[in-house]
RNA sequence: GGCGCCAUAGCCAAGCGGUAAGGCAGAGGUCUGCAAAACCUUUAUCCCCGGUUCAAUUCCGGGUGGCGCCUCCA
């Protein structure tokens, strides 16, 4: 398989450190506030590239943070009146609700920030006692410029990016580069007892600690979004290398943005929208239809037309799926006819499709469009057949979601809670008048129901219907 | 200023040297009592100008337009 590598900036071919294994971390949400479908990117994109990985027969070790401590955490506490701890509780569960509704499955380890300060302190008491941090009052910072490979995955000198720096006046750090891997106490701010005194860790430094406590020293893949390579990114490198003095990850991967009328979707510009909302608007689902529809890095605009494309792109794809289940559960023959076992065979080659899209750098577009390819031509051999029988479309079926479980698709399970018997009554009378040719009263019916959302299809094996 | 990315049909979007996947929308048709669903047909001088090559959307150079990181940000 090839991945792209934010390290070298190309395509190379994956190798897991350990045969059969594969160790991910990726950068998860601060928690202080719901996601936003730009936060939605790599927690879709990542989850199909682990789906993939298992599909492949790799055992996956995916591990995914919570940032529970921090700034916008603590004010957001302030101005709710509640603690940080509560704040973080609170938008932890929204997560999960999002993630769930997203099909995103939960990471092996979701650990969080305050869970690991014991950790935490042991890093940064080794990058003291190593030289490469030093002490400022109850803070610690990083010294950038001791660690001779600062900037090599943003491919940046550390001049050039010391002459872009900010520099605040009041700073005690030594130099502008550098980050903090501690912060002194305010009052009123949740804090651990440190062998600096009271305080709380730096932002960084938790994805250190935590890669290294949950997947070891060097990992296989670490991944986030592309505004995460610098600064936080580059500086994990600096923290897990020079405290471990051994490589920290082998492939980096960055996801592109999501736009707003082509402007990065963000926080800071208050164009963006809640994944709550959009998926109130067009479905939870439609929302990662949307996502696998482009390349993971490439940039991909957010507007009402794309997502209501994927919509109805979706919604090919379900109808397709129920119209498979209806065939296999109500065609007349049971058995697979020699011809279509040969058509059967025949199927393979959308799978062929799929994989070369996703073994190269996980191509979603390319592996949906193998999905949709297998979707017409089974379409069409269904239609086509006079007598199909349960066992073909239970297989194109089985072929069907075999490939959209490796990218997390159709996994909303349609109403099927049983009509009601006025429903079932109304249906029969309707194909009582159909037998007599009462058509009047047959769309007299069908209209009915309708109105009642319930929508009818007349089949060869029978009549089909769903709520809408 | 430093480092990058992008430009393909009405819209979204693959494509990594051999004259263009897929989806949405539109048009025509088949099927259907009518519908629905489905299927078939149909819609592209690949931003511009040079260069390399037998051959370029695809590689190189130069434009034009758009975007991102260098500051919290997925």
């Amino acid at each position: 398989m090839k991945l792209y590598n934010s390290m070298t900036r190309s395509r190379e071919e994956f190798v897991p450190l350990e045969e059969g294994k594969i160790r991910m971390y990726a950068c998860g949400p601060t928690v202080y506030n719901f996601i936003h479908v730009g936060n939605a990117r790599p927690i879709i994109m990542f989850d199909v590239l682990r789906r993939y990985f298992e599909y492949r027969g790799y055992e996956v070790t995916f591990v995914q943070n919570f940032t529970d401590v921090d700034d916008k955490i603590i004010r957001r506490a302030a101005e709710e009146g509640i603690s940080a701890a509560q704040v973080a509780e609170k938008y932890i569960a929204e997560y999960f609700t999002d993630a769930v509704g997203l099909g995103v499955r939960p990471a092996t380890v979701h650990p969080r920030a305050t869970e690991n300060i014991p950790q935490i302190i042991d890093m940064v008491q080794t990058l003291i006692d190593k030289g490469y941090a030093y002490q400022a009052g109850g803070d610690v910072y990083y010294s950038a410029e001791q660690f001779k490979d600062y900037g090599k995955l943003s491919h940046q000198p550390l001049e050039d990016l010391e002459a872009g720096a900010r520099i605040d006046v009041s700073e005690i750090k030594r130099s502008p580069m550098d980050f903090a891997l501690w912060k002194a106490a305010k009052p009123g701010e949740p804090s651990w007892d440190s062998p600096w005194g009271k305080g709380r860790p730096g932002w960084h430094i938790e994805c250190s600690a935590m890669s290294n406590r949950y997947l070891g020293k060097t990992i296989d893949i670490h991944c986030g979004g592309q505004d995460l390579c610098f600064p936080h990114h580059e500086n994990e490198i600096a923290q897990s290398e020079a405290a471990n003095g051994c490589k920290f990850v082998n492939y980096w991967l960055h996801n592109g943005f999501i736009s707003v009328d082509n402007k990065k979707m963000s926080k800071s510009l208050n164009n963006f929208f809640t994944v709550r909302e959009a998926a109130e608007a067009y479905g939870y689902e439609t929302i990662r239809m949307f996502m696998l529809s482009a390349h993971y890095r490439s940039p991909l605009n957010y507007s009402e037309e794309s997502l209501s494309q994927a919509k109805n792109a979706l919604q090919r794809l379900y109808t397709a799926k129920e119209n498979l289940e209806f065939t296999a559960a109500n065609a007349a023959a049971a058995e697979l006819s020699a011809s279509e076992r040969d058509y059967t065979a025949s199927l393979d080659k959308y799978r062929d499709k799929f994989i070369s899209a996703m073994e190269d750098d996980f191509n979603t577009a390319d592996a949906v469009s193998a999905l949709f390819e297998l979707v017409r031509d089974v379409n069409a051999a269904i239609a086509s057949e006079r007598d199909p029988s349960r066992a073909l479309a239970a297989e194109c079926l089985k072929r069907m979601t075999e490939l959209s479980d490796v990218l997390g698709l159709l996994y909303s399970s349609a109403d099927d809670g049983g009509l009601e018997a006025e429903v079932e009554e109304l249906i029969a009378a309707r194909q009582n008048a159909r037998k007599e040719k009462n058509w009047a009263e047959a769309d007299r019916i069908r209209d009915l129901l309708k109105e009642k959302g319930i929508i009818l299809e007349d089949t060869p094996q029978g009549v089909k219907w769903k709520k809408q």
